[in-house]
DNA sequence: AAGTAAATTTTTTTT
DNA sequence: AAATTTACTT
C-alpha cells in the first residue's frame, strides 16, 4: 500500500498494530503526526473501519485541525460517507455535555455556558468578597489556581475542604470560597475549563447508557501529546476504552511541558501497569534537525535525572554550528535578531524563522525591532482576537442570550453601552440576587415587573432602566432561540446583538481612532459567523463554544516568514531557523521553578522543546541587562546555556562573552563563570581556573575596546579605527586577571553609564557598592531620583536590602 | 453616574 | 512600562 511506502519500519508497525493497547514512544521529529495521520487512513482503506468509529484527540484545535487536513488529503480519492472525529480534549467534553448533562442531575442544563477563566476569576473575586475575606491576602487569581489545581488532580470540593480542616485557616478559607464559587457556577448553568472534563468524567461514570453510547461509537481511539495529560483525561480515557481496548497513545516524556497543569507524566511512564498487553515501539529516528541541533538538545535533557533513556539520531547532515550572542540589554538583543533575520531573509525569504522566548512579555522588544527593520512578522498568543473587550461583550450578549442566568455575562453587559445603572444601583442588585439565592437575571426580572415584596433600594431611574436592559435581553432571546438550532443564520444574531443593544451606537458616538479600531473587530466577528453559516456548522451556541475553547496557537499561520511565540505554543511546530531568545537565569528557567527539582527539570524539557523546533540553524541569545516591571536589573546567563556542549557553539557576541569564559575556563561550574562574569570575586579554587587566559590576550582587550565605542549599533562590528584610552589601556598591564572581569561587567553596563569613573557619582544597577554593615554588595536595581532613589543591593550574606541612597553611606567597591 | 487622576499591580507557561 | 484597579472630582 503505497501510504506506506514513507515510513520507516518503526513507523509501519506502529501504523499497523491497529488493535489493542499501543504506546507509541515518539521523540521530537520522528514523524508523529505522520503515523498518527497515516494510522487513521489505514484504519479506514485497509481495516475497513468505519470512520465514524474513530477519535482522535488532541490538545489544541490547531493540531487536530492539522491532522483533519492531512488525512482527509489521505483520503482523498476514498469513498467514505463519515469522517473521523479529530477533536480536542475540551471540544470533545463540549460535545458529550451538550447532549447528556441533564443526566448527570445536578441541576445543569444543555445550554449550559462556558466561564473562561477570566469568568472564573470574576466570580472567585466575588465569592471572597461575599465571604467577607480579605482580597489582599487571599489573592483572587492564586485562589482561581488552586482550585483549578485541585479539579485537575480529581479533587472536588469536599475532598479539597477535608484534606485541609486540620490545616490553616488560610486553606479552610480557600475551601470555603471553593465551595461558593461552586455553587455559584452551578446556579449561573455554567462549567469552567475544567468543569468540562469533570462532569464528563462523572457523566460516564454515572451513566451506563452515556457510557455505552461513547464505548460503541468510539472504537478506535488515539491520543496525542498523551505526555500531557492529566488525572481527568486519563479517567476519560479509561471510560472511553471500557469495552474495547484500541487505544492508542502518542507522546515523548522528554516533551512533558504542562505540569502546571497537573498533566501526570506517570500517564505516560505507567501506560504498560494501566493497559497490561500494551505494545511499545520507539520512533527514535529523527527527519528534522542537523546532529548538532539534535546534540545539543541531547546534552542539555541529559542533564534531567527522571527521563526515559532514548537516543534520537538522524541521518540529516551534521550541519551548522548552533550561534551564540550576548546582548549588552535587551534592546541590542532585539537589533541583533532582527538583523541576522534580514540577513536570512534576503539570502532565502523561504525559509521559515521563528523567535521563541519564555513568557509572552518578551516579545515586544522584537516587535520593535523588527518593524524598523520593516520585517512582517506574525506573532502567535498574547492577546488574542477572542480576548478583545468588545469581542467579550458582544459574547456575553449572545450566551445571554441562550442563558440568562449566566451572572457574568450579565454583569459585563448591563451597563455597556452605559444605561445609567452605576455602582450603587448593580451593588443593590446583585446582593439581593445573593439573598434570595436567586441568578441576577431573575432578580432583574422580579424588580422590572415588580414582583417583589420588599421595599427595594433603586431610584425609579434605575428600575427604568432594568426594564429596559431586560426588553433588551428577551428580544435578542427570541432571535437567539431561532439561530440555536439552525433556521436562522447565526450572523443575523451576532449582527443584532451588536446593532440592537446599542453597542455600536456607543461606539460611533465615540468617534475616535480606537472606537474605529473596535468596530472593525466587531465586523470581523460578523465575518466570522457568516463564515461559520457557510460552513453549515451547528449555530448560535456551537459558534460560542467554539469562541470559548479557540486558542491562540489555533491562528498560527504556517506560511508566515517569521513567527514568534512561547516555547509552550511551538511545541509541535518546525522552522528551518530558530532565534531562541532571553536564555537567561530567572526567564529561562523561569524563577518560579527555579526553587524546585521536579521544576526546574520541567524547565529543561521546555528547553528541550525550543532546541528541537529548529531544522537546520539555532541561535541562542540572552541579554546582561534587561527591564522587569519597567525596572533595570542584572541578568545571568541561563544555566542552560552551559548545559550545551560549548564547542558546538559559534560566538557571535562583540567582543568577550560569557561563552568566551566558559570555553577558556576548564571549570564546569556554571556559577562561577557566571560571578566572575558579574565581576565578583570568584570563590579561591575557581579563581585560580580563569588566571590570565582571557584577559591577557591582546585579541580580548582589543575587542573590548573597540566595543566600548560602538554602543551605537551592535550587529555590525565597529569599523574603522578605535581609539585606546590610554589611561585603561595602561592599568591593563598591570591587572590581576580578575579586574578584567570587572572590565566585562562595564561592557555589560548601560552605556550612558560609561562615564569617566570619577565622575559617577551614582550607584547604577550592576555596579558595586561598600556598605559599613553589610560589607560589599552588588547593585541589582536602582529606582527613583533625586533623594528618592532607592537601591536593591545583594550582600553576600545578607541577602537583598533596600536601601536609600541618601541615608545608606555607600561607598564604591 | 461618569469621567479623570492616582495608585497599584503585573509576568510563567494554556485548554 | 503598561494595564488595571481605586480614589476623587464634577
Amino acid at each position: 500500500m503505497d501510504i506506506l511506502s514513507s515510513l520507516n519500519p518503526q513507523q509501519i508497525e506502529a501504523v499497523k498494530t491497529a488493535d489493542g493497547p499501543l504506546l507509541i514512544l515518539a521523540g521530537a521529529g520522528s514523524g508523529k503526526t505522520r503515523v498518527i495521520t497515516v494510522r487513521i487512513a489505514y484504519l479506514i482503506t485497509e481495516r475497513k473501519v468505519q470512520p465514524y468509529n474513530i477519535l482522535a484527540v488532541t490538545f489544541t484545535n490547531k493540531a487536530a485541525g492539522e491532522m483533519r487536513s492531512r488525512v482527509q488529503t489521505l483520503l482523498k480519492d476514498e469513498k467514505i460517507d463519515s469522517f473521523p472525529l479529530l477533536s480536542t480534549f475540551h471540544s470533545l467534553c463540549v460535545r458529550i455535555l451538550r447532549q447528556d448533562i441533564e443526566k448527570l442531575e445536578e441541576g445543569y442544563t444543555r445550554s449550559f455556558t462556558i466561564y473562561d477563566t477570566d469568568d472564573s476569576n470574576k466570580v472567585v473575586k466575588a465569592c471572597i468578597k461575599d465571604l467577607g475575606l480579605d482580597e489582599k491576602q487571599l489573592a483572587p487569581r492564586f485562589v482561581r489556581s488552586a482550585i483549578s489545581s485541585a479539579k485537575n488532580r480529581g479533587e472536588d470540593v469536599d475532598l479539597f475542604t477535608s484534606r485541609v480542616e486540620q490545616t490553616d485557616e488560610r486553606r479552610a478559607a480557600m475551601a470555603k470560597v471553593f465551595k461558593m464559587y461552586e455553587e455559584r457556577l452551578n446556579k449561573a448553568n455554567a462549567l469552567d475549563f475544567d468543569d468540562l472534563l469533570i462532569k464528563t468524567v462523572k457523566l460516564l461514570r454515572k451513566s451506563k447508557d452515556v457510557r455505552d453510547k461513547y464505548n460503541d461509537r468510539f472504537k478506535y481511539i488515539l491520543v496525542d501529546e498523551y505526555q500531557d495529560t492529566n488525572a481527568l483525561q486519563f479517567a476519560m480515557i479509561s471510560f472511553l476504552t471500557e469495552k474495547q481496548q484500541n487505544i492508542c497513545v502518542v507522546g515523548d516524556d522528554a516533551q512533558s511541558i504542562y505540569g502546571f497543569r497537573q498533566a501526570d507524566i506517570r500517564n505516560i511512564l505507567e501506560f504498560e501497569q494501566h493497559f497490561p498487553d500494551a505494545k511499545v515501539i520507539l520512533l527514535e529516528q529523527n527527519y528534522r534537525s542537523t546532529q548538532t541541533i539534535l546534540d545539543a538538545a541531547d546534552s542539555i535533557i541529559s542533564n534531567n535525572t527522571k527521563q526515559k533513556k532514548k537516543k534520537l539520531w538522524t541521518a540529516n547532515p551534521g550541519g551548522e554550528r548552533l550561534f551564540y550572542f550576548q546582548a549588552t540589554d535587551s534592546d541590542s538583543e532585539g537589533r541583533f535578531v532582527a538583523s541576522r533575520i534580514e540577513e536570512h531573509r534576503r539570502r532565502d525569504a523561504s525559509e521559515r524563522i521563528a523567535i521563541l522566548y519564555r513568557t509572552n512579555a518578551q516579545s515586544r522588544v522584537f516587535e520593535e525591532s523588527l518593524r524598523r527593520l520593516r520585517i512582517d512578522y506574525n506573532i502567535v498568543g498574547g492577546f488574542s482576537f477572542y480576548e478583545r473587550a468588545e469581542i467579550k461583550d458582544i459574547i456575553a450578549y449572545l450566551k445571554m442570550a441562550l442563558n440568562p442566568f449566566d451572572d457574568i455575562a450579565l454583569l459585563r453587559v448591563i451597563n455597556t453601552p452605559p444605561r445609567s445603572l452605576g455602582k450603587t444601583s448593580l451593588d443593590e442588585l446583585t446582593s439581593r440576587a445573593r439573598q434570595r439565592d436567586v441568578s441576577v437575571w431573575e432578580m432583574l426580572c422580579a424588580i422590572a415587573d415588580d414582583k417583589i415584596d420588599q421595599p427595594v433600594n433603586l431610584t425609579p431611574r434605575a428600575k427604568e432602566a432594568m426594564r429596559k436592559f431586560k426588553a433588551v435581553v428577551e428580544k435578542l432571546h427570541e432571535k437567539a432561540a431561532e439561530a440555536a438550532g439552525g433556521e436562522k443564520p447565526v450572523s443575523d444574531v451576532v449582527i443584532a446583538a451588536i446593532e440592537d443593544t446599542g453597542y455600536s451606537l456607543m461606539l460611533r458616538v465615540e468617534n475616535s481612532d480606537e472606537a474605529e479600531a473596535r468596530l472593525e473587530n466587531l465586523e470581523e466577528l460578523v465575518n466570522a459567523a457568516v463564515d461559520y453559516d457557510k460552513a453549515e456548522e451547528n449555530g448560535l451556541r456551537d459558534f460560542i463554544d467554539h469562541a470559548a475553547l479557540i486558542s491562540d496557537t489555533d491562528k498560527y499561520d504556517g506560511n508566515a516568514g517569521v513567527t514568534m511565540m512561547t516555547v509552550h505554543m511551538a511545541k509541535g511546530l518546525e522552522f528551518p531557523i530558530v532565534f531562541l531568545v532571553g536564555l537567561e537565569d530567572g526567564i529561562f528557567p523561569h524563577s518560579r521553578s527555579l526553587n524546585d527539582q521536579s521544576e526546574l527539570e520541567e524547565e529543561r524539557r521546555l528547553a528541550y522543546v525550543a532546541i528541537t523546533r529548529a531544522e537546520k540553524l539555532l541561535y541562542v541569545t540572552h541579554s546582561m541587562r534587561r527591564r522587569v516591571y519597567g525596572e533595570e536589573i542584572v541578568a545571568e546567563p541561563s544555566q542552560f546555556l552551559n548545559e550545551m556542549p560549548l564547542e558546538l557553539i559559534d560566538d557571535l557576541s562583540r567582543g568577550p562573552s560569557w561563552l568566551s569564559y566558559a570555553r577558556s575556563s576548564t571549570a564546569k561550574d556554571s556559577k562561577d563563570t557566571i560571578t566572575a562574569l558579574r565581576g565578583e570575586r570568584v570563590p579561591e579554587k575557581a579563581k585560580a581556573v580563569y588566571t590570565g587566559k582571557t584577559y591577557n590576550s591582546a585579541d580580548a582587550i582589543a575587542e573590548f575596546f573597540k566595543n566600548r565605542e560602538t554602543r551605537a549599533d551592535d550587529v555590525r562590528t565597529a569599523s574603522g579605527s578605535h581609539r585606546i584610552d590610554p589611561a585603561n589601556n595602561e592599568s591593563r598591564n598591570r591587572e590581576k586577571p580578575l579586574s578584567g572581569f570587572d572590565k566585562l561587567k562595564a561592557l555589560a553596563s548601560d552605556p550612558k553609564v560609561q562615564v569617566p569613573k570619577s565622575t559617577i557619582d551614582e550607584f547604577s544597577a550592576g555596579s558595586h557598592v561598600r556598605h559599613s554593615k553589610y560589607g560589599k554588595g552588588l547593585v541589582l536595581r536602582r529606582e527613583g531620583t533625586g533623594d528618592n532613589v532607592k537601591l536593591t543591593v545583594s550582600f553576600p550574606g545578607f541577602g537583598q536590602k533596600k536601601l536609600i541612597e541618601k541615608y545608606a553611606n555607600l561607598e564604591k567597591a
